[in-house]
RNA sequence: GGUCUGGUAGUUCAGUUGGUUAGAAUACAUGCCUGUCACGCAUGGGGUCGCGGGUUCGAGUCCCGUCCAGACCGCCA
C-alpha cells in the first residue's frame, strides 16, 4: 500500500492515528533542531515534521531529499503547536516515523508553486510541471466539473450523446481543413472535422432528435489567445424546434451552468439583433459589463467647415465618463493607439466637459459652444466626462471606435472578470459578400436557414437576408453560435446557388446530405458552444490555453514533444506522398 | 502574409551616451539555526548577452539579416 490517506485529507480529528501518504515534496524547511517537509499531492499539503525525537538515520535520509521527489512516509498525526490557518491541513502535521524514497527528482527549472518564476515557454516546454502547480491544476478540475455538469443536464433534456467521424471529408467553405492522407486510397485524404455540422444533420434525419457531443474540432488557421488548432466544442441539434426553443433551452443551460459553477444569478440573457450591436458597439460581440455605447453623429456635425467631418460617411463616438482629467500625453497615448495599423483610424477627436458644462477640444476652431451642446445631449454627457470621436468610412470607423471602447473600459477598470454579462445576439445576416473572390459566402454556413420574410430578397438582394443565426456572447466573447438549419432541399438548392456552386458542385461536395433531405427530414436547428472559451470565461482567463491540458503554442506547435515534425521517407513513400522544399513553393 | 514587443545566470529581470572584471532577486550547493509555513543568517558556484554578419580602437548596447516567443491585423463557413 502506498497510501492510506491524501495530502489534503488529515485533519484535527485524525490526531493520534497513524497514517501513510505518499507525494511530492514541495519545499523543506530546515531549522537545524528540527525540519518541516511540505508534502503535495492533487489534495493539497500536508506538513511533515522531524523533530529530536526523531532517530539519527531517519534525519540523515531527509537531509537527501530535494524539490520533487517522491516520497513515502509513514508516521502520526499529530495537533501543531504553532497552526496555519491559510491551508486546510494547517492545523495538524505528521511526525515521521519512515520515510522511503520512490523515486529522486532533478531540480525542477521552475518552482512548482502558484507564483513560480517560470514564464509561459519554459512552462509549456515542462507542462507536466507546470500542471502540478493547484492553479492550473484548478482550471482543469473546473473544466471537468463543467463538463460533468452539462452531460447531466443535456442528459436530463433527453440529449443523446454520439461521437461522429473525426476522418471525414474536406469542405471548400469555411476554414482551412487539417487534412489526413489516407494509405489505402492512395492520394486520397481525409479532412478532420471543423465541425461535426453535416453529421449532426443527418442525425437529424436519423431520428435521433436531441444530439450532442463535447466533441474536438478542428481548424487550420492562425491562432490568438483564444485560438487553438484544435479545440472543443459542446456540439448540439434538436428537432422539431424553433430558434425560441433552442435559445430557451441553452440559456436555462448556461444559467443553471452560472448558479452551480459560479453561484451567480444572471437573470434572463438580453437579446440584440446584430445590426442593434454593430450600431451601438461597432461589434457582434458587444462587451455589455458596460455600458459606454457607441452614438451617431454624421449629420449633426457636418457643414460646420471640418473637412474631415465633412466628407465622413460616419462620424461617431463615445463618451469615457470621468476621464475629463485625462492629460495631453494620455490623449496623444490614445490617438496613437487608434493609429496604429491593427485599427487604422487617421486621428481622433476629443471633447472634455468642463465642470461649467462649457467644452474643450481639439476641433475648437470649427464648432461654437451650441454645436458642442447638441453633441453633449446626444451622449447624455455630464461635467468631466470626455468625448472621444473617430470619423470615416462606416464599416471601419465602427470598428475602431469598438477597439477603443474596448480599451477605454479597460483604462477605466470597467471589465471586472467577476462580472458576468450574457446577451445573444441574433438576426445575423445570412451572406456576405467577399470582394476578392467577388461573391457571397454564408455568414454562418451554407445550411443556415433565412428568415422566412426573407427569403424573396434571395434573388433581388442577398445581402439584405437575415438569418435565423444566433450567437451567445459573453463579456464580449463568442461563445457560441448556432442556427435554424435549412431541411428543404429545394431551399438547399437555392442557397447553394447564391453561394455560386453549379450544380455539380454542390452534389459533389453534399450530396449525401441532398440525398438524406429526401428521405423526410425534420425541421431542426443546433448550436455549438466553444467549451475552451466558456471555460477560461468562468475561471476569469484572458487566454484558453490555461484550460487546456496541452495547448500548442501561438504557431500552432506543441513545444513539449516538438509537434508537428517531420516523418519518415518511408513513411511518405507508403502515403504516395513527395515533399516540396518551403522555399520552392 | 503583415504590424508591434521581447530574447542577458537554472528562472524572472536590470544593464545609462558604445568604454574597467556584465549585476539584482530567486533557485541551487555548503554551513549555522528547535515551531517554520515566501523561515532566517552567512558563504559559494553559476553567463557563447538567441544565432550570423557589419560599423567601430572598442558592441549586451548601434546597423542588416535570421531564428524563437508573445499580442494583434488579415484569416477564423
Amino acid at each position: 500500500m502506498y497510501r492510506n490517506h491524501t495530502c489534503g485529507e488529515l485533519r484535527v480529528e485524525n490526531v493520534g492515528q497513524e497514517t501513510i501518504l505518499a507525494g511530492w515534496v514541495q519545499r523543506i524547511r530546515n531549522l537545524g533542531g528540527m525540519t518541516f517537509i511540505d508534502l503535495r499531492d492533487r489534495y493539497g499539503i500536508t506538513q511533515l515534521v522531524i523533530d529530536e525525537t526523531t532517530p539519527a538515520e531517519l534525519k540523515e535520509l531527509a537531509a537527501k531529499l530535494g524539490r520533487e521527489y517522491v516520497i513515502q512516509v509513514k508516521g502520526t498525526v499529530r495537533e501543531r503547536s504553532n497552526k496555519n490557518m491559510k491551508i486546510a491541513t494547517g492545523e495538524i502535521e505528521i511526525l515521521i516515523s519512515e520515510i522511503k524514497i520512490i523515486n529522486k527528482a532533478e531540480v525542477p527549472p521552475f518552482t512548482i508553486q502558484d507564483d513560480t518564476d517560470g514564464g509561459d515557454e519554459l512552462r509549456m516546454k515542462f507542462r507536466y510541471l507546470d500542471l502540478r502547480r493547484e492553479i492550473v491544476r484548478k482550471n482543469l478540475e473546473l473544466r471537468a466539473k463543467m463538463a460533468h455538469f452539462i452531460r447531466n443536464f443535456l442528459d436530463s433534456q433527453n440529449f443523446i450523446e454520439t461521437e461522429t467521424p473525426v476522418l471525414m471529408k474536406s469542405t471548400p467553405e469555411g476554414a482551412r481543413d487539417f487534412v489526413v492522407p489516407s494509405r489505402m486510397n492512395p492520394n486520397t485524404f481525409y479532412a478532420l472535422p471543423q465541425s461535426p455540422q453535416i453529421f449532426k444533420q443527418l442525425l437529424m434525419v436519423a431520428g435521433f432528435d436531441r444530439y450532442y457531443q463535447i466533441v474536438k474540432c478542428f481548424r487550420d488557421e492562425d491562432l490568438r489567445a483564444d485560438r487553438q488548432p484544435e479545440f472543443t466544442q459542446i456540439d448540439c441539434e434538436m428537432s422539431f424546434v424553433e430558434q425560441e426553443d433552442v435559445l430557451n433551452l441553452f440559456e436555462e443551460l448556461m444559467i443553471h451552468l452560472f448558479k452551480e459553477i459560479k453561484g451567480i444569478e444572471t437573470g434572463k440573457f438580453p437579446r440584440m439583433s446584430y445590426a442593434e450591436a454593430m450600431e451601438n458597439y461597432g461589434s457582434d460581440k458587444p462587451d455589455i459589463r458596460f455600458d459606454m455605447k457607441i452614438k451617431d453623429l454624421t449629420t449633426l456635425v457636418k457643414g460646420k467647415g471640418f473637412k474631415v467631418f465633412d466628407e465622413a460617411e460616419y462620424t461617431g463616438g463615445i463618451c469615457a465618463k470621468g476621464c475629463g482629467e485625462y492629460s495631453r500625453k494620455q490623449l496623444d497615448a490614445l490617438t496613437e493607439y487608434v493609429k496604429r495599423s491593427q485599427i487604422g483610424a487617421k486621428g481622433l477627436v476629443y471633447a472634455k466637459i468642463n465642470e461649467d458644462g462649457s467644452v474643450k477640444s481639439s476641433v475648437d476652431k470649427f464648432f461654437v459652444q451650441e454645436d458642442f451642446a447638441a453633441w453633449i445631449s446626444v451622449f447624455d454627457a455630464k461635467p468631466g466626462d470626455l468625448l472621444l470621436i473617430l470619423s470615416g468610412n462606416k464599416p471601419k470607423t465602427l470598428t475602431a471606435i469598438s477597439a477603443l471602447r474596448l480599451e477605454m473600459a479597460n483604462q477605466m477598470g470597467l471589465m471586472d472578470k467577476n462580472v458576468f454579462s450574457p446577451l445573444w445576439v441574433v438576426d445575423f445576416p445570412l451572406l456576405e459578400w467577399d470582394e476578392d473572390s467577388q461573391r457571397f459566402y454564408a455568414m454562418h454556413h451554407p445550411f443556415t436557414a433565412p428568415k422566412p420574410e426573407d427569403i424573396p430578397l434571395l434573388d433581388s438582394d442577398p445581402g439584405e437576408v437575415r438569418a435565423n443565426a444566433y450567437d451567445l456572447v459573453i463579456n464580449g466573447v463568442e461563445i457560441g453560435g448556432g442556427s435554424v438549419r435549412i431541411f428543404d432541399s429545394e431551399l438547399q438548392k437555392k442557397m447553394f446557388k447564391t453561394l455560386g456552386f453549379t450544380e455539380e458542385e454542390a452534389r459533389r461536395q453534399f450530396g449525401f446530405l441532398m440525398e438524406a433531405f429526401k428521405y423526410g427530414a425534420p425541421p431542426h436547428a443546433g448550436i455549438a458552444f466553444g467549451f475552451d472559451r466558456l471555460t477560461s470565461i468562468f475561471a476569469g482567463l484572458d487566454s484558453i490555453r490555461d484550460v487546456i491540458a496541452f495547448p500548442k503554442n501561438n504557431s500552432g506547435r506543441d513545444v513539449m514533444n516538438d509537434a508537428p515534425a517531420e516523418i519518415s521517407q518511408a513513411q511518405l513513400d507508403e502515403l504516395y506522398l513527395k515533399l516540396v522544399p518551403p522555399e520552392k513553393k
